[in-house]
DNA sequence: CCCGGCGCCTGAGGGC
DNA sequence: TGCCCTCAGGCGCCGG
């Protein structure tokens, strides 16, 4: 699933080809994609890519926004003059010619080039609004704080990162299960499925433990764990799960370097058990009995 | 505050 | 070129 490794990899590939770009027309083929005011873009340049959690923001020189939130399968590729002629882009079926069916807005560029919005399922927004408004968007005004991985340039401006002690605090009074603690994205920003089953083998945490009973020493592991596994995300350019695909269409590595999630019934990378899986608050949880306690 | 359930969607995968 | 069914999941919303 799209989460903080894998938008921020969309981000700097969209940092790096899309700013400058003018947006000549937007395409839309799918109405619900889209809020706000098409019109208001025209002839504006992108000035900058911001990300705030799984959260994306394209900011124009004439104060207005595009937010975008790419939920399960959506995804921006970038297709123009700025791209190596010769790269190194191994393409999904779903992202070699495009537009394809599942695109529902294109957005056309100067000299020539083009972004695709494409989204499989249809969960994905797209809203345009003033800069000043996005912060006001219940998604970004509610999102809790992040863990430190990434520099704050191209992150929201004015959010604290999260720290060690508001991890404490906010784990210290929630009698949730940890699990889905983590994945809730006013809690903390950015996590979801794949990473938060990850961090809890690498602390070696049950998912079914509730929040506040960690001990002081589990909630550190559990801190740095979330840290090294956003890291190593970031490292292996996202985890393509479903259709996730960087700016340029390329699929990311991280699903190879998975210790528990989708890895039921395989012996755990410690040979301690066998990889179990569960729900929890209705989502595939992966863990291993023998080494989360 | 917390939880479960539903809705939004459609491709994948299992059973037959 | 098999068909039908269920499931998956980020997020918002609703009810208990």
């Amino acid at each position: 699933m799209p989460e903080l490794p894998e938008v921020e990899t969309i981000r700097l590939g969209l940092e790096k080809y899309l700013v400058g770009h003018t947006i000549v027309s937007v395409d839309v083929g799918l109405r619900k994609i889209v809020t706000g005011d098409t019109k208001q873009i025209f002839g504006s340049k992108v000035k900058a890519v911001r990300r705030a959690g799984k959260g994306l923001i394209i900011d124009l020189d004439n104060d207005y926004s595009m937010a975008v939130h790419i939920k399960l399968t959506g995804q921006l590729i970038y297709r123009g003059s700025r791209v190596p002629r010769v790269s190194r882009v191994s393409l999904k079926k779903i992202g070699r010619d495009l537009p394809n069916k599942w695109t529902y807005v294109i957005f056309k560029l100067d000299r020539d080039s083009l972004l695709y919005y494409n989204d499989v399922r249809q969960f994905g927004w797209i809203k345009i609004l003033p800069t000043s408004e996005v912060d006001k968007l219940p998604f970004f005004r509610e999102l809790g704080p992040e863990p430190p991985v990434v520099p704050l340039r191209g992150t929201m401006k004015g959010q604290a990162p999260l720290t060690l002690e508001k991890f404490k605090e906010i784990v210290g009074r929630s009698s949730t299960k940890i699990k889905p603690f983590l994945m809730d994205q006013k809690k903390i920003g950015g996590v979801g499925n794949i990473y938060a089953n990850e961090a809890l083998f690498f602390a070696g945490i049950d998912p079914r433990r509730t929040a506040k009973q960690l001990s002081n020493e589990e909630m550190k592991k559990l801190y740095d764990a979330i840290i090294q596994v956003l890291k190593k995300g970031l490292k292996y350019h996202g985890a393509t799960e479903l259709n996730f695909v960087d700016a340029l269409g390329q699929e990311g590595e991280y699903q190879q370097h998975f210790l528990v999630y989708s890895q039921e019934g395989e012996p755990c990378p410690k040979k301690n058990g066998i990889i179990k899986k569960i729900k929890l608050g209705g989502r595939g949880t992966y863990f291993c009995e023998k080494c989360q306690k």
